[in-house]
DNA sequence: CGTTTTTGACCAGCGC
DNA sequence: GCGCTGGTCAAAAACG
């Protein structure tokens, strides 16, 4: 038997670098995985848990080894990362060999206990770790003369078990411990039998199975973290808004007839009369995006009359990163609608019940065609198209203005637009040139791109609506912020009764440091948010990242975020008149960010740490700076060619 | 030839 | 009612 053997320890730390962008809330979830391989018998277990925990967030997965001197080895990997409040339980696996595949084993190999042999494939949580886990097996090369050595590589498992028992994942791995260099020949010599090697094989299917099934739940879940964070973001955003409105309008209590009244209207399909009593009520703007679950959802009337060629355009447009997200989109659209079905049973606020309604209502006949929604979730969304435009525009029309140095037409924020017009504004020289989102049919995302007047080096885009289709990461930053943004801005602008907006709300919402640069004005049409990105106390040195400014002024770069309310949308070029030592009050604010920016090399990370940090920090418990990791990817190398030749602006704009 | 951009026209909201 | 303005549409032009 073996010598006794000193006690080993392993660490390998691997670092995930998770793409979940600008998730205003944080969850944590481990996964581990466990190998256990015992004297003579060999006990395998991958165990796969997802435990919520509190922070501080991790994002680095640890593989350890535990080398005892019994010979047990205990392979760990956690991979640890956050999730808004998600609580997942994934493939959990947590199954051990029984003693008869063992005892059958060693009688196979009688010799074999020091031909322990521990191959695990990559364990792609998110694809980043296959490199670093390949590293990680050739640092176990180094062990393999030890009996107990491990060894790590995207090869096959000896075992037992026949392939279509994958899912239980009982490996007997023979114990035949190989090196990254030897591969799966079995080096010393002591196993060899024809039916040992079959039964190998067929034990490194098993495993090569159970692994790519594990890697495409992983692409599921990255998909759903983005989304699942978004609305968790909105949902929470909307409770408060809805505790900060019953604080504050506790003696009307009118509003709960006419909720009551409102569930009723909306069984009895009279949404029209419904938003029509709102409107003329006292202008509420319906919480469009606190139930937005991303999913097919906000397509507008307007959309249908989109041309065949814009329809082909969507689905031509569709970038290779984000087919990875459309793979796993019907399973993720399936469980993203059962969660907002529990919302639907476990929620009995009638607030809910009506957003969900809106959603329902927004609904568009497109998105049936476009193979973006699957049959289940049509059922559960095509609703008489009953909706009251005027709602719809209503929801519509909280935007978010990202102001950014660049000489760039547009900035590039990792979306698809298609240029549907352009005209001269009021008061500005310089054309404003409107794009649709063309990433999904029926997209309501449209966004406006205008230069200041005041300063043409600064180019403010304002977005407008909720992606209804899965983003890629590069977008996920700007489409996380300015939704965030959006739905807090909402919450914010809820009206009292008396019809004025709640200025303070939003104030102590997103900059509860700076809360009086922050306000909203019940005259506001299209109530809006914007992300001064213009100005850098610290102008540090920054390491090249996507967000590159190559025009001289790159020290005016983002370097900061001054959130502020506007209180028209036309005032986007108002925005910049605000006085420097306004900006300046925001440093308090922005200070921690700016740190993270200057530190972190990945710039778009600490771009989006620095938005989150002050969006963020209305989610209690939330750690949002740890959570962006995104390619915020808001370069000026514009990927559409939009002229702004303001010869082109039309006669509408003098 | 398909797609994108341009641009004149149209519509809605708002103020007077 | 009228004019102004913002926003959108859609045919034509441009582009690859």
């Amino acid at each position: 038997m073996w010598p006794p053997l000193p006690a080993v320890h392993f660490t390998f730390t691997l670092s995930l670098s998770l793409h979940f962008l600008s998730l205003p809330c944080f969850f944590f979830i481990i996964f581990e995985i466990k190998i256990k391989i015992k004297q003579n018998k060999t006990k395998q277990t991958i165990s796969s848990k997802i435990h919520s925990i509190s922070p501080p967030l991790m994002e680095k997965s640890e593989l350890e080894f535990f080398t005892s001197n019994n010979s047990n080895l205990h392979l760990s990997m956690n991979s640890s990362f956050s999730m808004g409040g998600l609580i997942m339980s994934h493939c959990s696996r947590n199954q051990e060999q029984d003693d008869n595949n063992n005892n059958n084993n060693n009688t196979q190999n009688p010799d074999d206990h020091d031909q322990k042999r521990v191959v695990v494939d990559e364990m792609d949580f998110f694809s980043s770790e296959k490199n670093k886990t390949t590293t990680l097996l050739k640092d176990l090369d180094d062990h393999e003369d030890h009996p107990s050595s491990v060894s790590l590589k995207k090869e096959d498992f000896n075992g037992i078990s026949p392939p279509h028992q994958s899912i239980d994942l009982d490996v007997n791995t023979g114990l035949n411990l190989l090196t990254a260099s030897d591969q799966s020949t079995v080096d010393d010599g002591m196993s060899t039998s024809g039916e040992d090697q079959r039964g190998i094989k067929s034990e490194l299917a098993v495993l090569q199975a159970e692994l790519r099934r594990m890697n495409t739940e992983n692409q599921k879940l990255r998909g759903m973290l983005s989304q699942v964070s978004n609305n968790y973001s909105a949902l929470q955003m909307h409770i408060v808004s809805l505790m900060q409105q019953q604080q504050q309008q506790q003696p009307n209590m009118d509003k709960k007839t006419e909720n009551l009244q409102d569930q009723e209207m909306i069984d009895n399909g009279r949404l029209e009369e419904k938003h029509k009593k709102h409107e003329t009520g006292g202008g509420l703007v319906l919480p469009r995006q606190f139930m937005d679950l991303g999913l097919a959802t906000g397509a507008e009337t307007e959309e249908h009359s989109q041309s065949s060629s814009e329809g082909k355009n969507r689905v031509r447009t569709g970038s290779p990163h984000n087919n990875a997200e459309v793979v796993s989109n019907n399973e993720f659209q399936k469980i993203a609608r059962n969660n907002e079905i529990a919302h639907y049973d476990q929620e009995k606020s009638i607030e809910f019940r009506e957003e969900r309604v809106v959603e329902r209502d927004e609904e568009s006949p497109d998105q049936a065609s476009n193979g973006w929604i699957p049959n289940k979730f049509l059922k559960l969304n095509t609703s008489p198209k009953n909706v009251d435009p005027s709602a719809e525009a209503t929801m519509r029309k909280a935007r978010v203005s990202v102001r950014a140095r660049s000489e760039a037409s547009m900035i590039t924020d990792g979306c698809q637009w298609r240029k549907y017009g352009q005209k001269m504004a009021k008061g500005n020289p310089c054309p404003r040139a409107y794009y649709k989102c063309t990433m999904a049919a029926g997209c309501p995302v449209r966004k406006q791109v205008q230069r200041c007047a005041e300063d043409r080096s600064v180019l403010i885009t304002t977005y407008e609506g909720t992606h209804n289709h899965p983003l890629p990461p590069a977008a996920m930053a700007m489409a996380s912020t300015t939704s965030a943004a959006a739905s807090m801005l909402l919450s914010g602008s809820m009206p009292s009764a008396d019809g004025l907006m709640n200025s303070n709300f939003l104030a102590r919402t997103l900059l509860p440091c700076s809360s009086s640069m922050a306000t909203i004005s019940a005259s506001a049409p299209f109530p809006t948010v914007t992300l001064d990105l213009t100005h850098s106390p610290n102008p540090l040195q920054r390491p090249p990242t996507q967000f590159q400014i190559p025009f001289p002024n790159t020290s005016q770069n983002i370097g900061s975020a001054a959130l502020y309310n506007q209180s028209k949308f036309s005032g986007l070029q108002v925005s910049q008149d605000q006085p420097p030592s306004q900006h300046i009050s925001l440093a308090d604010t922005v200070n921690a960010a700016t740190a993270a920016i200057t530190a972190d090399p990945n710039f778009t990370a600490a771009l989006a740490a620095a938005i989150t940090s002050i969006i963020g920090v209305t989610h209690q418990g939330n750690n949002g700076s740890n959570n962006i990791t995104a390619n915020a990817n808001i370069a000026n190398n514009s990927t559409t060619s939009t002229s702004t030749s303001t010869s082109n602006g039309n006669k509408n704009g003098t």
